[in-house]
DNA sequence: TTGCGTCATGTAATAACGTAACACAGATCG
DNA sequence: CGATCTGTGTTACGTTATTACATGACGCAA
């Protein structure tokens, strides 16, 4: 089942397999960042028995560009940019609350390219940037 | 024994206890990050025997602006870069190689103040920035 | 058809990373 | 003196991630 009708998404994603498609949804259905683990306690009743068969599904989501790691929570989101794969200023960054979880995804030309001159500068081959950053977003601060 | 004239070292560390002053020591004397548990093991010696006793001293470490934690690695570092912490534009980002495990801790003001502008505009109150460059440095690409 | 690579999957066991809870010792201060 | 604060030591536990091995589905060529 490669090629088919069945695409009730409105995107041609790449072709996910069952368990690959599980997570993402799992991820798409959160509103913050969820552990392995938790993607596993969610889809026990789809028959998921084993942590590696989460991370499995994630490092494949992630290296198509539908997920994320967030490496200062050891968790995982889905991608919300469509465009922090788009190279040249293609680097993605987060903002974390501390308070509610929400993650927020964005990416900086400006940051991204001033990186990526310092690797230039000195032969440093950059291979993947990490950029989170913590704090407490305007809702939780204004409800406080 | 807190404060006493045993400083053979050229800088007046912010008075460490024991514990914190073997970890550091270890930091210093390591020429890539070590984890807690890596760090535990080389303090057997010295009487460590249990992983809170590293994540104690760690955490001080840190907050006393002496060391840092990668957070795409689980494992810690001596700071390297004194102004890293000098607030306006002191945000540290590391490069670290796949290949031999060095890191290059370093800063760029304009970086800091990008992500810090960002934030300023969202309401979202930055408490704390992890940037994190994986690749391969220039000695390994060259040693290829 | 059979045999062979490749890829996803399933499962168990274990490694690696991190923390909670409790008890104790020394310093400081009323 | 007791009250409190900080660092310490220890046990036990919780969370996160990987290794190793076995199986099943598919495409393809002999
Ligand atoms: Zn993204
Ligand atoms: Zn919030
Ligand atoms: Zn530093
Ligand atoms: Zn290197």
């Amino acid at each position: 089942m490669a090629h088919s009708h069945d695409h009730h998404h409105h995107e041609a994603r790449p072709d996910l397999t069952r368990n690959q498609d599980l997570v993402l949804r799992t991820l798409n259905g959160a509103d913050a960042p969820l552990s392995a683990y938790d993607i596993l306690d969610r889809l026990r009743d789809d028959g998921l028995r084993a942590p590696l068969q989460v991370y499995r599904a994630l490092e494949r989501l992630i290296e198509a560009g539908l997920a994320h790691r967030l490496e200062s929570l050891n968790a995982f989101v889905c991608c919300a940019d469509a465009g922090c794969h788009e190279k040249a200023s293609g680097t993605a960054a987060f903002a974390i609350c501390s308070k509610c979880g929400r993650v927020d995804e964005f990416t900086d030309p400006e940051v991204g390219e001033r990186l990526a001159g310092w690797a230039g500068v000195q032969g440093f081959a950059l291979e993947r940037t990490t950029i989170e950053l913590r704090g407490v977003c305007q809702g939780c601060r204004t409800a406080a």
